[in-house]
DNA sequence: CTCATCCTACTTTTT
DNA sequence: GTAGGATGAG
């Protein structure tokens, strides 16, 4: 342990040692707070206290994985394994799990994401019959999301006259119905979305004093990192468990909250002193990460916000070279900028792909830069965006493997009762969710005993309703001996998934299969993970926890060398040498919806802060002139945050590729940017650069013979010609290529039928085993 | 009930 | 530019 102190400097060794009472940790970026938490357990530990005794409540599930590795290798596996570590939502879904029968839920209920969500809330206001274009679901959801994390119930809400005023305002008085109609389903169904993972631990923890009294004892002590983006739910949750002990340890940095839209509290941290008596406070300010100039500018960033805690953020590190602004006349040209910066950074210093990372404001940017960087053959991977479990072929598997823990979970049954096509229309679910509303019954037990309700079907529906039932019944019995691999793999062959999805050969379908291939053989990766875990089964009712509270689970799949594209949100925590920040420009970063109020703005300052902080050589600013959004080609203006930064540490460069597709650049409306460096203070050129769109000069000339193909006919390649490789005599040694995973040599064949498996060992990609079922391999040698 | 097609809303960020 | 839902013919 000793030997690890060492490394600390003093502030972040005063704050690793201290154990006891409250403390707060004001965390500036790169100041090595992930260090002091890891630190600050191992010593713990060290010191003798239990790690059945820590409780560590991390942001994602990613950044608890890897403390605690690092816990791991300092202390020892078998101690760091007993750590209560995790996200609010994973650790209190477990908690929930164990003790839902208090709350009337059974143990096994089903988590519904944002889709689910959705989905449901948009039926109900179906069924109500209101007008769905004043009652937009997707509001509705985040109003009922906002009540939740306020710890408002529809008990409350309708005891509240001011929210129901506000909501009438809004022209909806309907929206407590709603809500408690949403509740109520939800109930029925067996299942908590997200918010109720925090409310419900509330309400447990308020109704139950001997269970609060439980885990008070067990969680004696208590670390939260991330402590600006904790929402109320989550403070009363923290207040609670350490009112005991109060050995409250919470870090963070209030220049990165940035999680306000989904209810963040940045009072959270700032009131924390407040909270408790005698709270230590400790100050991470040095900078381990980058540059003089990038955290400078950093800092001549934050200062324009007007909440903040003081803090001085400094570093001991070099100068460095200038953040690099540079404008594109389109999204398309900033992209090429982007791809043909790295591939020369890339070769004049020898760098991996993984030393660069492209950050934008909203997912949708990253198509243009993909584009850009597959023209260079520069690998990268898009982290997030739509998570690969909400894709809907997933998203169907896995409500079949949900109807089989929980049937009465009413959004995957609706998902998959006709899907495949099946016989059984809206009409019938519509009489079926009438039914069991009226019974008070779920959709399948009324489907179960369909001769004794009131539906009115004809016999032939009837009868399909029936084999629906069973072949989900014949699914629970497979489940008890099945691992989830075997019933997942059961159930693709048996549903009519498979035919489904392969049945027309179009690019989509194939794309579909892939992700199926992909989500099988990430079953299988988890339940040989499971057999090493002794204590732990390995069982369907775990793997759709991990799936509906992962994020990034999928994250290190592939361990190809790849460039980093994200949004700036999924970035927080993470640092690379190189970063670029794309798309600053007006209406999009400051995002559009974000300007109303000073807290909206500045909270989209934050994220700039969160951003640029993220590199540690060097940082490049872009924006385009014009971009496609909406599929619509629009104007823009450079982003304010620009501007904002000391002009000191700002290298303002216009490319010389702009010049080159732009023959217009020559006529003389760009008298001002002849010079490859342009006058800060004249970014701002509107007229010309509208008198030139407006000739549709910037039209990149490359759009123009992209070849797509037409809806309606079929592709010449993949009807028949089989790159499934199945039933083909693959041997050990065959040199294959993955769509994906790229080339790699056959090591081993096993299993036979429709079970047989190849291990590759992919140059790239390590060994990887795939179902040649699924697999497209191709064989090249 | 199914399938093809039209149409619409989507783009702020996520556990 | 797209994915999912609504619509209407068979």
């Amino acid at each position: 342990m000793e030997k690890y102190l060492n490394q600390l400097n003093d502030a972040q060794l005063e704050s690793t040692i201290q154990i006891d009472g409250p403390m707060i940790v004001i965390a500036g970026a790169g100041s090595g707070k992930t260090r002091v938490l890891t630190y600050r357990i191992a010593f713990m530990m060290s010191k003798g206290i239990d790690p059945f005794n820590i409780l560590a409540l991390t942001f994602t599930n990613k950044a608890a994985r890897e403390m605690k590795e690092r816990i791991a290798t300092i202390v020892g596996d078998s101690e760091a394994k007993n750590l209560w570590m995790g996200t609010f939502h994973s650790v209190f879904a477990r908690i929930l799990r164990s003790e839902a029968d208090k709350l009337g839920y059974p143990s096994n209920f089903t988590i519904y994401d944002t889709q689910d969500s959705d989905r449901l809330i948009a039926s109900i206001i179906k069924e109500m019959s209101l007008d769905k274009d004043i009652y937009k679901y997707k509001q509705v959801r985040s109003r009922i999301s906002s009540y939740k994390n306020s710890l408002i119930t529809v008990r409350a809400y309708y005891q509240n006259p001011e929210l129901i005023e506000a909501d009438t305002m809004a022209r909806r008085p309907r929206m407590g119905d709603i809500y408690k109609e949403y509740v109520e389903r939800c109930f029925k169904a067996g299942a908590m979305d997200f918010d109720d993972l925090l409310l419900k631990t509330n309400e447990l923890l308020t109704r139950f004093p001997e269970v609060l009294a439980k885990y008070q004892n067990r969680f004696k002590y208590i670390l939260v990192d991330e402590y600006q983006d904790t929402n109320h739910s989550q403070y009363l949750i923290v207040r609670a468990l350490s009112d005991k002990f109060q050995n409250i340890c919470v870090v963070g940095d209030d220049a990165q909250s940035i999680y306000a839209f989904r209810g963040a509290n940045i009072n959270n941290i700032l009131n924390f002193q407040k909270d408790y008596d005698d709270v230590k406070v400790f100050r991470l300010e040095q900078n381990y990460r980058s540059t003089k100039n990038i955290v400078n500018a950093a800092n001549s960033i934050i200062d324009k916000n007007q909440t903040k805690l003081d803090k001085i953020v400094w570093t001991a590190n070099d100068e460095g070279e200038k953040i690099k602004v540079n404008r594109s006349l389109t999204d398309g040209d900033e992209g090429r900028y982007v791809a043909s910066t790295i591939f020369e950074t890339k070769m004049n210093n020898q760098l991996k792909n993984s030393d660069f990372a492209i950050l934008y404001r909203t997912n949708a940017q990253s198509r243009a830069i993909e584009d850009a960087l597959r023209k260079r053959d520069i690998k990268y991977r898009i982290y997030g965006g739509l998570s690969f479990y909400q894709r809907k072929e997933i998203k169907d598997i896995l409500s079949y493997l949900r109807l089989v823990i929980n049937p009465a979970d009413e959004e995957a049954l609706k998902r998959v009762i006709n899907f495949p096509p099946r016989g059984i229309g809206q009409t019938t679910v519509d009489k079926l969710i009438v039914s069991a509303n009226g019974y008070n019954r779920t959709i399948f037990e009324v489907m179960k005993n369909i001769e004794k309700t009131n539906v009115k079907v004809n016999s032939g529906t009837k009868t399909k309703l029936q084999n629906f039932v069973t072949l989900i019944e014949s699914y629970q019995v497979l489940n008890q001996t099945a691992d989830v691999f075997e019933l997942a793999e059961h159930i693709t062959r048996t549903s009519g998934l498979i035919r489904e999805f392969n049945k027309d050969g179009t690019p989509e379908g194939v794309t579909r299969m892939e992700n199926i291939e992909e989500l099988l053989n990430g079953m299988k990766d988890f339940v040989e993970g499971q057999k090493e875990i002794a204590d732990t089964t390995g069982n369907l009712a775990e793997f759709l926890e991990d799936v509906a509270l992962a994020t990034d689970l999928d994250a290190d799949k592939s361990d190809v060398d790849h460039v980093a594209l994200m949004t700036i949100h999924l970035a927080k925590g993470l640092e690379f040498p190189y970063v670029f920040i794309v798309g600053l420009e007006e209406d999009l970063f400051p995002s559009a919806m974000s300007m109303n109020t000073r807290s909206e703005l500045e909270e989209e300052r934050r994220l700039f802060y969160v951003a640029l902080t993220r590199a540690e050589k060097q940082a490049y600013l872009t924006y385009a002139l014009s971009r496609y959004r909406w599929g619509k080609l629009i104007d823009s203006e450079p982003s304010r945050f620009i501007e904002e930064i000391d002009e000191q540490y700002l290298d303002i460069v216009t490319p010389i590729e702009e010049r080159r597709f732009n023959p217009m650049l020559d006529a003389d409306i760009f008298g001002d940017v002849e010079d490859s460096k342009i006058n800060p203070n004249k970014i701002r050129f509107k007229p010309a650069k509208k008198a030139m769109l407006k000739k549709g000069g910037t039209k990149k000339p490359q759009e123009k013979f992209r070849v797509t193909t037409p809806k309606n006919l079929k592709p010449v390649v993949n009807t028949n010609s089989n790159t499934n490789l199945f039933d083909s005599k693959l041997v050990v040694g065959n040199i294959v290529k993955h769509i994906r995973f790229g080339t790699g040599e056959v090591i081993k064949i096993e299993g036979k039928g429709a079970d047989i498996k190849a291990e590759i060992n992919f140059q790239h990609g390590g060994v990887k085993k795939l179902l040649l079922r699924f697999a497209k391999l191709e064989v090249v040698g």
